[in-house]
DNA sequence: TTTGGAGTTTGATTCAGATCAAAAAAGAGC
DNA sequence: GCTCTTTTTTGATCTGAATCAAACTCCAAA
């Protein structure tokens, strides 16, 4: 592992309080890998013998059942993933795989639960970290069960818009096949959509949207922290 | 708080490794309260001012959002909700409702916090017990977004099945408005879902369940435990 | 420039489940 | 036993979104 990987995850909040001993040897079985895109990493009902940490491009958490498929989450840098069934020793709930070229850190899990068991301030971030995770999994939950998929368009776009200084225009980074997916819906509808949002003011050409009235567009989407916010 | 709730609690994986001066100072500030059905404990957006935990009835978690409601989780005793928020010092992402008569113990969040940051056995313990939650979450997401109602209730059967010692006669324990909620569905698509799986061998009348051939049932329900054992 | 292929859009259809409405059954209180 | 209310069931209809099918738009490679 080159050094610069090594003090990218020991600046991870999950990480960043260890004692220096303990990470050093957590550290030392861990190895760095890239994927090429649409490569399974993990597959759900697997023992779960790495935690992997995603340092560049991106990772989609889905479920299967009696050959169906569902999207759970993405994961983006810098972000861990399958910490819960790491810590618990257990067998994986949700499949992974590649969306773009990634880079991943994969850490040992018997390392980590040794490290968990030796040093206190890693078992305390581990706590914000899975606490972290399990909101963030009810709030795509409620966003999924409460909202239209017109809604959740309407509330990725303002969110985007925040994310891009407020500008009235920006580009889309996600192609639309993956926004599609992102937001839980098929290409199809997130075509029919956009379309939808246009009497609110929202022009999509390509990847450039176009705000008209961002109060018109906020009117329809009701952004709310308890489901749009993702640090709290 | 009455020395049998102390013990209750002392006994819970939560508490059962901390250490005794701590858990007394834990325990100190706390109470407990019995609540009549249908009342409101907690309301998503409020600040977390205690760990709930229930010692006898049930609770139902539920998210709102532009007048809708959904059903997200429901909690049976001994079992504590909300320590996300707690440990994290975070505002409810969830509401809380009684369904029936319930008692609850009250640990101020507080003095929950401080416990954390104090004793690393329970700080351990809310690990595991957020892990479990956060794998609870995602079954639980993967039974509504997998399953259509009709499999959701096919699986709730066997399961009941099981815990009746696998019995072909069996009561459901749960007033069919209540088992509808709880299975993501209305009370007419329950109704509707029973009727369905007659053809499966299944006569449900009133609250008694009748089983007459397990393996056809089964073959409609494919059971995972990867969804549908609580325990792992 | 042409050709092939992936991504996107549009329209038609289907489907699971919700909602609305009303009848039937089951309890609860008197 | 008899009301009155709450559940449960049944039927009809509606709706959000998936699926199927086909056209259309970009490109990149030949």
């Amino acid at each position: 592992m080159r050094t610069s990987d090594v003090s990218e995850v020991r600046g991870l909040p999950l990480f960043r309080d260890m004692n220096n001993e303990n990470f050093e040897t957590l550290i030392r079985g861990g190895y760095v890998q890239t994927f090429p895109p649409q490569v399974e990493l993990i597959t759900e009902g697997d023992h779960s013998d790495f935690l992997h940490i995603v340092t560049e491009g991106s990772v989609e958490l889905f479920a299967t059942w009696n050959g169906r498929e569902t999207m759970m989450a993405t994961v983006r840098p810098i972000s861990t993933f399958i910490l819960a069934a790491t810590i618990r020793d257990a067998p994986y709930l949700m499949s992974a795989r590649t969306i773009e070229k990634t880079r991943l850190v994969l850490l040992p899990s018997m390392d980590v639960r040794a490290a968990f068991e030796v040093d206190n301030n890693f078992a305390r971030a581990v706590v914000t970290e899975l606490a972290q995770c399990y909101r963030a999994v009810v709030k795509n939950s409620k966003n999924i069960k409460l909202r239209t998929s017109i809604e959740r368009l309407a509330n990725y776009i303002i969110r985007q818009q925040h994310n891009n200084g407020g500008a009235a225009e920006f580009e889309l980074k996600l192609e639309k096949r993956r926004l599609a997916s992102f937001l839980g819906m098929t290409p199809e509808n997130l075509s029919r959509s956009i379309k939808a949002l246009r009497p609110y003011g929202v022009k999509i050409d390509g990847s450039r949207v176009l705000i008209a009235d961002p109060e018109d567009l906020k009117a329809l989407a009701k952004p709310s922290p308890l489901i749009d916010d993702p640090s709290s």
